[in-house]
DNA sequence: CCATGTCAAGGTCAC
DNA sequence: GTGACCTTGACATGG
């Protein structure tokens, strides 16, 4: 069992996720950009090897507007050397790596331009993650979509479209139970159909459920996990007190964590957690002293 | 130099 | 149908 957290480091001052104004691009611009995020990732990753922190997700930003029409530049070509240094610390160190694009990824959408450049921005996190050299237990995690006023129509679409899509993403693709439309059930049917792996988010899931509890709902999950993908990579948070429902926790709480590593123990399921907590590795290292307890 | 508004991309929900 | 909100850090501009 490995523990993450997501694309920033708080401590070591620097930013894997700096990036430009769409107005003020140019190649000088993205390079400094791209070798710059790329240095401040290698000492992120020292760092976590350092501290025992092995499981990490890189951020969407690393090379700005990389699937835009406007980026033309062979970034892959320009830091072969860089990414697979970094490639082979990750697996020297047997760590686990995720990436998360963000909300404008939408295989179901239903205009064809959404989903066309839904299609372009995978393909460029698997070219980071490839031009790393790391096999398939990389992934990327995406939510199923919109609903678009017929739920059921919208995840039969979410099938279709991702049974086109090319190989080299389906290799890394899967899909994450979300806290307000589309939840584990959904999931695990689009999985059903597709064969996609479920990971599973243990917050979402206390927003949006069945009534499965905690064992029941990793032990499906996983179970969609072949062994090309490595184990099941689980996102944890916690509520934020006081805040709006399915706000993430500022700070983690070690009783609540506790319990639910309790309950991902004793399911008997080999995950990876990534808690997704606003103060970042301060809280992964706090998990990291619980894991050692138990 | 600091404060504040803005940033490629969408969707949902309240009104 | 329209606007607020989601969620977020970092850029960029204006004072």
């Amino acid at each position: 069992m490995r523990i993450g957290y997501p694309c920033i480091n708080r401590s070591i001052g620097c930013t894997t996720n700096s990036t430009f104004r769409l107005a003020s691009y140019s190649e000088e611009r993205l390079v400094g950009t791209v070798a710059n995020n790329l240095a401040c990732l290698s000492r992120v990753l020292r760092y976590n090897t350092e501290n025992g922190l092995l499981f990490f997700r890189i951020s969407s930003d690393i090379v700005p507007f990389a699937s835009h029409p406007v980026c033309k530049y062979g970034w892959m070509g320009q830091f072969r050397k860089e990414f697979h240094a970094i490639g082979a610390h990750i697996r020297k160190h047997k760590m686990r790596i995720s990436m998360h694009p963000d909300q404008f990824v939408l295989l179901n959408a239903l205009d064809d331009g959404i989903v066309r450049r839904s299609i372009s921005e995978l393909e460029y996190h698997c070219d980071v993650l490839d031009a790393m050299g790391l096999d398939s237990t990389a992934k990327i995690q995406i939510h199923v979509g919109g609903v678009y006023g017929d739920k059921k129509k919208a995840m039969e679409q979410f099938v279709q479209r991702y049974r086109l899509l090319d190989k080299k993403i389906k290799k890394r693709l899967v899909i994450e139970n979300d806290d307000r439309l589309f939840c584990l059930r959904d999931c695990l049917a689009i999985s059903e159909r597709t064969g996609i792996p479920v990971l599973f988010d243990s917050f979402h899931h206390s927003c949006l459920n069945n009534g499965e509890g905690l064992r029941e709902a990793m032990k499906a999950a996983a179970r969609t996990w072949k062994r090309k993908d490595g184990p099941l990579m689980v996102d944890y948070s916690s509520q934020e007190k006081g805040a709006r429902k399915g706000k993430h926790a500022e700070q983690i709480d070690i009783r609540h964590f506790s319990a639910f590593l309790g309950g991902a123990k004793r399911s008997g399921v080999d995950c990876d957690i990534m808690l997704e907590i606003k103060d970042k590795e301060k809280s992964a290292l706090k998990a990291k002293a619980v894991l050692g307890v138990f």
